[in-house]
DNA sequence: TTTTAATGGGCCTTAAATTACTCAAATCAG
DNA sequence: CTGATTTGAGTAATTTAAGGCCCATTAAAA
C-alpha cells in the first residue's frame, strides 16, 4: 500500500512548467502568494508547493490557480473548452466502450 | 480545516477534457483501465476519477496517466518541454523576486 | 541604507484521497 | 446469442496532502 511514487521525466518537466508559468503569472499581475493563495482557498503553503512544480497537489486546485493568473489549459479560450469536450464527448461514443483482449496472442504494438 | 473546494467552470471543463483525452487515449491503445492503472502504478479506481474529470487527484499521477497514453502537456513534444522550461527560468530571473505594495493606494487594475 | 513586507521552510494536526477488497451491470469476442 | 471480460460502484482501512502555526531569510520600497 505503500505509495512513493516516481515520476516519468515528461511528468517532472510539464510539472516544472507549469509552476513556473503560474508563477509568472502571479508576478505579472502583482500578486503576492497570500493574496493569490486567497482568492484560490487555499494557503500559502499550498500554493507554493504548486509554482514550485511539486507533484502531490491536486489538480482541481492547480488548474483553478492557473485561471485566476491566466494560465490557459490546453492553448484555447474559455469559450472553445466547451467545444473540444464537445468534440471529445462524441469522439468517446464511437469509440469501443472496453477494451476486450482477444485469446489468441495479439502483437502489441507496445 | 474542511476544505469542499469549488472550482469554476473553466476548471470543470478542463479537467473533463483531461480526463477525457486520457480515456480515448486509452482505448487508442487498446489498453483496459486495469492495465493502464498498473502501469501508471495506481488502482483502477483512481484512473476511473481522473477519467471521468474528478478534481481530486494528484496533479502528478494526471500527467503520468497522460503521458502514458501519449496525451501531450502544452501541446508540445517531449524535446520542446526542455526548451520551453528553460525559457521560463529565464523569465522568471527576469521578473521581480517578490511582490510589493506600495503604502500609497495604487490603481489596482483588477 | 534601512525598513518591513514577502517569501521559504519546518512541524504537527486533521480531513480527504488512495487503496483494497467485493459484487453487479455492461459489453465485446466467439 | 452466450459467456467471459471489462467496467461501474460502494465500503472500510490506510496513507497523504492541506491547513495552520511559527521563525529565518530575502528583497522591494522609501
Amino acid at each position: 500500500m505503500k505509495r512513493a511514487r516516481s515520476y516519468s521525466r515528461v511528468t517532472k518537466q510539464a510539472l516544472s512548467i507549469f509552476g513556473k508559468l503560474i508563477k509568472a503569472g502571479r508576478l505579472e499581475h502583482k500578486l503576492t502568494a497570500t493574496e493569490l493563495s486567497e482568492r484560490a482557498g487555499i494557503t500559502r503553503r499550498t500554493l507554493r508547493n504548486i509554482e514550485n512544480g511539486e507533484a502531490g497537489s491536486e489538480i482541481g486546485t492547480v488548474f483553478e490557480v492557473a485561471a485566476l493568473v491566466g494560465v490557459r489549459l490546453f492553448d484555447v479560450d474559455e469559450r472553445t473548452l466547451a467545444t473540444h469536450n464537445a468534440h471529445l464527448e462524441e469522439k468517446l461514443t464511437l469509440l469501443p466502450k472496453s477494451v476486450r483482449h482477444r485469446k489468441q496472442e495479439v502483437d502489441d504494438d507496445f
